[in-house]
DNA sequence: TGTACATCAGTGAACGCGCGTTCACTGATGTAC
DNA sequence: TGTACATCAGTGAACGCGCGTTCACTGATGTAC
């Protein structure tokens, strides 16, 4: 592939941050180590030493750029949501990813934000504001801190309900309906009416 | 403790689980091994297998033990709930549970089922039958299939998202707080209108 | 354009470790007579 | 009550493994002149 395929790798940062994943999703995290990294990139089992300092910073990593994919993964199913049918596009968009990458969604969450990963606590913030910036657009009128956190729970404790067998994951158009069913159950509204939820409780 | 400390343990089994849980919590599910847990028990490596066929099946028991006191946590916080308010109350237990015990908690949900215990099998689907009663009892009208998924998701969630660091969970007072703040906005009522919301919206 | 040299990105041997699991074993317990 | 014996619940040595990490090294690259 490289101009040279013998001695200096090209990028081998970011074909440890692939084989970390790959390993991730094929065997979760017990199965990234950074020899089975290096095996997979075809380099030496030192070679990643040179690229991160240990094995905590290429999980950060990796972590990290999962963050920033299910940013963009959420961006596209609507760049800019204001309506609960909208908004709950977004929360299928949340569940797939995770349905998608579970190993990955798994080692985001799996334990609290290394401190010491300014990447990564970054990463962490921007989807809890990106968060409350669609409930704040959606529902300008209420208390933007309680629903977003409540939205992002409910979209969050769905994600790993399924991811973890305990809701019915078996095809991707229930994982759909089921989300979309609980997101309008938490504005109490149908989908046909949903998107005058919101002008219709004004004051909650 | 046992009449006789020396060759035979007593309660190896029970001590295993005891050990088991003890490792969760201080190193994680990655501290977990069978043997630690024999060397914490104070037995010889291979002791363990008298009671447990391989370190899965350690594993499975003490997730299974996790279901069961989870159930009865939850009990305890009120035996039948039938309000919001009273929903709440268990909802908060739920999460307290998760806090109180984080690393058993991720060893309940860490991974799907595994399919052969059907000890661990049992248990979800008890935690999840009772939500679903719970939440008949409270909104007997209402389509109740997706009403206890977006209560289960929701607490669940809220769990999680404390668990890692996303929420702010520095006292057990703001926690409580936040889960029966995140309750309420999922009945679309304050605290002090609650109690009669299911029957202010008995079409929804 | 050619050469000297610093720097960068790899190698590979080696360390010590803890793990799961097997095996043949042995000490303690309990039961039948 | 005493004894023979089956069974149960431990032991401890040993296996092969993969891991993270260190170290001194070397081949490739790029830059200054």
């Amino acid at each position: 592939m490289s101009p040279n395929d013998t001695y200096h790798h090209g990028d081998l940062r970011a074909a440890c941050l692939r084989a970390a994943r790959e390993l991730l999703e094929e065997d979760g995290s017990a199965g990234l180590s950074l020899r089975a990294v290096a095996r997979r990139a075809g380099v030496s089992a030192t070679a990643p030493y040179r690229h991160y300092a240990d094995r905590e910073a290429l999980v950060s990593a990796v972590a990290a750029e999962g963050y920033r994919e299910l940013a963009g993964h959420l961006a596209g199913a609507h760049p800019a949501p204001s309506t609960p049918d909208e908004l709950a596009a977004v929360a299928v968009a949340y569940v797939q990813f995770a349905l998608k990458h579970p190993g990955l969604f798994r080692a985001m969450f799996a334990e609290p934000c290394d401190p010491t990963s300014e990447e990564r606590v970054a990463a962490t913030a921007a989807i809890s504001e990106y968060v409350r910036g669609i409930v704040r657009a959606t529902f300008p009128d209420v208390d933007s801190d309680t629903l977003s956190t409540t939205v992002w729970a409910l979209v969050h404790g769905l994600a790993f309900l399924h991811l973890d067998g305990k809701l019915d994951a078996s095809t991707p158009e229930v994982v759909t309906t089921q989300v979309t069913a609980a997101v309008h159950a938490l504005f109490n509204a149908s989908p046909a009416m949903s998107t005058t939820a919101a002008a219709a409780r004004p004051g909650v």
